[in-house]
RNA sequence: GCCCGGGUAGCUCAGUCGGUAGAGCAACGCACUCGUAAUGCGUAGGUCAGGAGUUCGAUUCUCCUCUCGGGCUCCA
């Protein structure tokens, strides 16, 4: 038999028989990578195990532990989904099924009727069938012409074809089939189902079966409000059972976490119906951390060059028509205030007040960069759909700082806001950040080119000089300017937007903001918009989901509870608080009147950092037994010994 | 804003095939005074989200409103 010679990732090549496939090259290079094979990378496509192979092919096998491996299953899992859903619910027309991170969703028309979620179970016993079957994924190309006859009961699927063919496919459509010209690809799994496919595809259904339908819900044709509603299913889908049943695991532990829940169970704050949507009032427990936070942030705002302002929550139109939020940005706002001398608006930004401040006097480039700085408090009426806890809120405050300077100073000005904002994010227990820099949308932008370049410039500048990774978003910064984005990520690790630097080369233009440089002319400056935490409430909301409502010991409401044993050591109790109290330590008595172990339970679901108990030997010997949060018990600490402690590590996480 | 599903005691929830409701925890009282994650007994607590309709009678059925949740869309 003849050979032929691939290439594999590494740069080697391999001689085969000229009749290989995909899966025939994973199975000579080892047994086990045959059996982890999914699909394959055949001269930078994404293939089917079974495409046949040629002379000086370059092949990259994916197995199904990895990212692109998983995505296979998905979608393969997805289109099990959709027999199963056509053969329950006859008559029912499918759209698309995409893999999405960690899973996969199809989206049906059922004529009028609903999911719920009672039907999962039906649905996917009805796949269990599928997969037990091991109904093979079969490849196709077919003429247009074909595939309109094919489908012609699915008038989704006809629409796809003809997008596709008709040369105006969205990235939608492309992921959802494949083909050339005037043929387009299928995936068929037997007689009756079949499905327009760009594929690749697992070989048979058999290789699936480690998922779990979890959700129903509803979606637009193609995301478009207008259009028609569909029933969509969500899934997920993994390469073993123990890989799902981890993921499955998270996915419970973030409930766990739900701010919204901690929020209720530790007290920190409530969403009041009679407020309205959108609108949190804090208690006192949620107020002290807030307090907390933001006088660190004030702090480091303080000693990093930041002047303090404040603006009031309301203006005049004529503001917000000179910056123009009026022109794109009314519907985001809450409606207006007719008053006798004009018509006024909550501030949906800070911005604009920032630039009058800046306007009120002539400035000069000796005070450049100007770095003005408030925790301002904005309303914006977002969509009432739209509203999540404290993570999306109708009022919430910013960590808002407009920074004016000249090009010149632009570079360094990034370099060490960088430094600053990873400084502050780390504080609050944040080590892995991810980077984003947002370029030019050419369809919409103001400016110069010229200055949109030195601007971007200015920003990858300063990511490189910090060396760290950066992903670049082509044509996703607002119109006014070039930006950057850092995510974090958090201890389970999801990851959370929240600082953004932004340059504006719109709003100085809008109002006229010009300072006196060296020469004597009249020069404008570049605004910096950057925020740290983004929105306070957010953070905060983060924050709690990041810590699991255990806030390290700087940042708890209560930082020791004192717990005497019986009603005859509270007294000393109350010795201890005074002395932990004149440390500046929170801390708390919780009286003998019920069992100990019962004080100690609630003390514990409390999250508590330290929880003290006194009894006789300590009334004698002037100590304390500490438990402490997620360490064991130790008892006979002396009293001045755990107030230096504690003192220290409270001192520790604060500057 | 759109689709679907909810709203019963402070919290978590049960229940009423239409005859105005119940548990656990929490609160309060009494007893117990206890050394590291739930002592016992008792008391109180609800216009069953709000409004309208059907009905002899509505928390239950219908409609509307508010609000919450899951998505969609949106986040200049």
């Amino acid at each position: 038999m003849a050979e032929i010679s691939i290439t594999l990732p590494d740069g080697s090549q391999r001689d085969v028989a000229d009749d290989s496939t995909v899966l025939t090259l994973a199975s000579s290079i080892s047994r086990n990578l045959g059996k982890a094979a999914i699909a394959g990378v055949v001269n930078g496509q994404q293939v089917d195990l079974s495409q046949s192979l040629t002379q000086g092919d370059s092949v990259e096998i994916i197995t199904v532990d990895s990212d692109r491996g998983r995505h296979v299953l998905r979608h393969s899992t997805a289109h099990v989904m959709a027999q199963a859903v056509l053969n329950l619910y006859p008559g029912a027309k499918y759209t698309i099924g995409p893999a999405i991170e960690n899973g996969f969703y199809y989206d049906f028309d059922l004529g009028g009727r609903v999911f719920t979620e009672d039907n999962l179970a039906n649905v996917e016993a009805e796949m269990r069938k599928v997969i037990t079957a091991n109904q093979p994924f079969v490849r196709a190309e077919i003429s247009v012409a074909e595939a309109l006859s094919l489908f012609s009961e699915q008038p989704y699927k006809c629409e796809i074809i003809e997008r596709v063919t008709g040369g105006s496919a969205d990235g939608t459509d492309s992921a959802e089939v494949g083909g050339s010209g005037d043929s387009v690809s299928i995936y068929r799994n037997t007689v009756e189902f079949v499905d327009l496919c760009l594929g690749p595809h697992v070989p048979s259904t058999g290789r699936l079966g480690h998922f779990k339908l979890q959700k129903v819900s509803s979606a637009y044709w193609r995301g478009n409000e207008k259009g028609p509603v569909l029933q969509r299913i969500y899934g997920t889908a993994w390469e073993s059972k123990s890989a799902l049943e981890e993921y499955l695991h998270r996915l419970e532990e973030a409930e766990r976490r739900d701010h919204r829940r901690l929020a209720v169970e530790l007290d920190l704050l409530s969403f009041p119906a009679e407020l309205g949507g959108g609108l949190a009032v804090w208690h006192p427990k949620g107020a002290i951390v807030r307090k907390l936070m933001e006088d660190y942030s004030r702090a480091r705002h303080q000693s990093g060059g930041y002047q303090f302002v404040f603006t009031p929550h309301l203006s005049n139109a004529t503001l917000f028509q000179t910056s123009g939020h009026l022109d794109f940005y009314a519907d985001g706002m809450y409606p207006p205030m007719e008053m006798d001398n004009g018509t006024y608006y909550p501030k949906p930004m800070n911005c604009p007040m920032h630039c009058l401040i800046f306007r009120g006097r002539q400035r000069s480039y000796r005070e450049l960069p100007l770095r003005l700085f408030e925790l301002g408090t904005v309303y914006r009426y977002e969509r009432a759909g739209t509203l999540h806890g404290l993570m999306r809120i109708r009022g919430f405050t910013q960590d808002d700082s407009h920074i004016f300077c000249t090009r010149e100073q632009l570079q360094d000005e990034i370099i060490s806001l960088l430094d600053f904002v990873m400084s502050v994010l780390k504080a609050f227990g944040f080590e892995d950040f991810s980077f984003h820099l947002s370029t030019k949308d050419p369809e919409k932008y103001v400016g110069s080119d010229e200055i949109w370049e030195s601007a971007t410039n200015a920003l990858s500048t300063a990511l490189e000089t910090h060396g760290v990774e950066y992903s670049v978003k082509e044509g996703d910064a607002a119109f006014y300017g070039p930006k950057i984005d850092i995510h974090i990520r958090d201890a389970i690790g999801r990851t959370w937007q929240l600082s953004t630097i932004q340059c504006d080369f719109n709003l100085p233009e809008r109002f006229d903001l010009e300072y006196v440089a060296t020469d004597g002319s009249r020069q404008r400056p570049i605004m910096l918009h950057r925020a740290l935490f983004g929105s306070v409430e957010r953070f905060f909301g983060v924050l709690v989901e990041h810590y699991a409502g255990a806030f390290p010991t700087w940042l708890s409401p209560v930082q020791v509870k004192i717990l005497p044993v019986a009603e005859a050591h509270e007294t000393y109790a109350q010795e201890v608080a005074k002395e932990l109290l004149g440390s500046g330590i929170r801390v708390e008595i919780v009286e003998a009147n019920d069992q100990l172990g019962k004080r100690i339970r609630t003390a514990k679901m409390e999250k508590t950092p330290y929880v003290l108990v006194v009894g006789d030997d300590d009334v004698t010997a002037t100590t304390v037994g500490v438990n402490a949060r997620g360490l064991e018990v130790e008892r006979g600490v002396a009293v001045s010994e755990f107030t230096r402690r504690i003192t220290e590590e409270v001192s520790h996480s604060v500057i």
